[in-house]
DNA sequence: ACAAAAGTGTTATCGCTACACCCATGT
DNA sequence: ACATGGGTGTAGCGATAACACTTTTGT
């Protein structure tokens, strides 16, 4: 075998695959997107961000934002680029999952697409604000409209990789607003992990992290005694991390 | 915004992408290959197959085993044939894990790539054997030499994600021979995590997950007293994992 | 006899679960 | 007054970390 493969070489260069059958350029045929899968939190539930799309295929059908790359730009910019093109959304965590190369999985060629999901805390930050986009809508994670293409199928799998690093990192704080109670974060964190907590347990072990910082704020105008309210301290556990902590819940 | 848009669509068609500025066939010029982090077990550590490169670029450098994915192939599929192509192994344990896309990642053009890691035991599997690649090498974890393109990120990426995949799921079975030691078995998980256990505790705690089936054959040929062989029931694993059991190291 | 690794038992501590109870606010 | 969620204390159970000890083989 290894004779073939010097005498290919010799006679007709590098431009052949592993393969030795077929002419490189034939291999640049693939178009990359990208798709993203932004969760938000809102009224105890979490919600997808989708818009709807604009363009054929599946003209007017609900989609994963998500757009096709440049050629001659890098992908996790092209992701930040899209993200904020369709949904004006900008400074977001934003974080790649998986890669989706069936076939025949987009019907005007092959496209290759590349799963990313965002968490957005839905106070911070107002998709559709600066958007040029087709109509964007939050929809509940647990109740999901018929997506195009494949997409139904990265949100699946999206949700379940979130779930497993929301477990061993802290990211909920992503989702939740600048300052918010532990009833807040709670209701969060079963959301994400379709789990009860005991209520003084919960707080027991998230206040022992160190993690939080007490902002000395109260909640006003509830309806019940007002909760303290906190603030994610990034610098306490950048430096816990240093000493071997690690985040589980 | 909006009306530029439908302007658009109505004058040139759906030809055009989100940007409306460039026609959709020149985003069909980027390439797509699957790389493969293929780990091994072997003398107490964890071992990375590298090839030796047979063509430009990085003629003569080791890299992982990878190659283009066909225009009309899909993508796991993919992943399977490459593997098997360029180190004759078949049936192993496959998984991809994220994609690299930086714009001069590749000299010869735009190529995406995307990461699969592989786990094989080494005395089930034999790599190199049926393979009429290039030569193809064992090289420890801990002392990887220079590789070709973006490999050194892509397998240092590859190790963070296979390490907590580990600690929550039980792959380690993947990379021990079919009988195995309890004794094996440990320094296997001390070599993935870096972390030494107290051996009476390590034994309770795997013994008590009911994960593995007692051979009732014993280790012949050692120097000291020899060891019950232990396989990895599978079967159990599954009907405990209806149960909600979680696998945790 | 000794080295080397298998294999077991005990104890003391820590962490966590479950549950009960009190507190502050708006209506 | 009551509903609602905030916030705290504790008792008991269970897991496990640490360590010491016994066993079986080859040389």
């Amino acid at each position: 075998m290894k004779e073939k493969k010097e005498v290919l070489e010799e006679v007709i260069g590098h431009q052949f695959s592993a393969y030795y059958k077929i002419p490189i350029d034939k291999f640049f045929q693939f178009a990359l997107s990208v798709d993203g899968v932004v969760l938000g939190y809102h009224e105890k539930g979490l919600k997808l961000l989708v818009i709807e799309r604009g363009t054929e295929p599946h003209l007017g059908k609900m989609a994963l934002p998500g757009d096709l790359v440049y050629p001659n730009e890098d992908l996790d910019l092209a992701a930040v680029r899209i993200l904020k093109d369709l949904t004006g959304l900008d400074n977001v965590y934003l974080k790649q999952t998986k890669s989706y190369g069936q076939v025949d999985r987009h019907p005007i060629g092959r496209v290759i697409t590349v799963g990313y999901y965002s968490l957005i805390s839905v106070d911070r930050y107002q998709p559709l604000a600066s958007s040029w986009a087709d109509n964007v809508f939050w929809v509940d994670i647990d109740n999901l409209p018929d997506l195009a293409f494949d997409h139904n199928v990265i949100v699946s799998e999206t949700l379940e990789i979130l779930r497993e690093r929301a477990r061993q990192q802290p990211i909920g704080f992503e989702l939740l607003p600048k300052e918010f109670t532990l009833g807040e974060m709670q209701a969060l964190y079963e959301a994400i992990l379709n789990e009860k907590f005991d209520k003084a347990n919960f707080r027991k072990r998230i206040l022992s992290m160190g993690l939080l910082k007490d902002t000395q704020r109260m909640q006003t105008d509830v309806p019940h005694r007002p909760a303290r309210l906190y603030m994610f301290d990034k610098d306490a556990y950048e430096s816990l991390l240093k000493k071997g902590f690690n985040f589980e819940l």
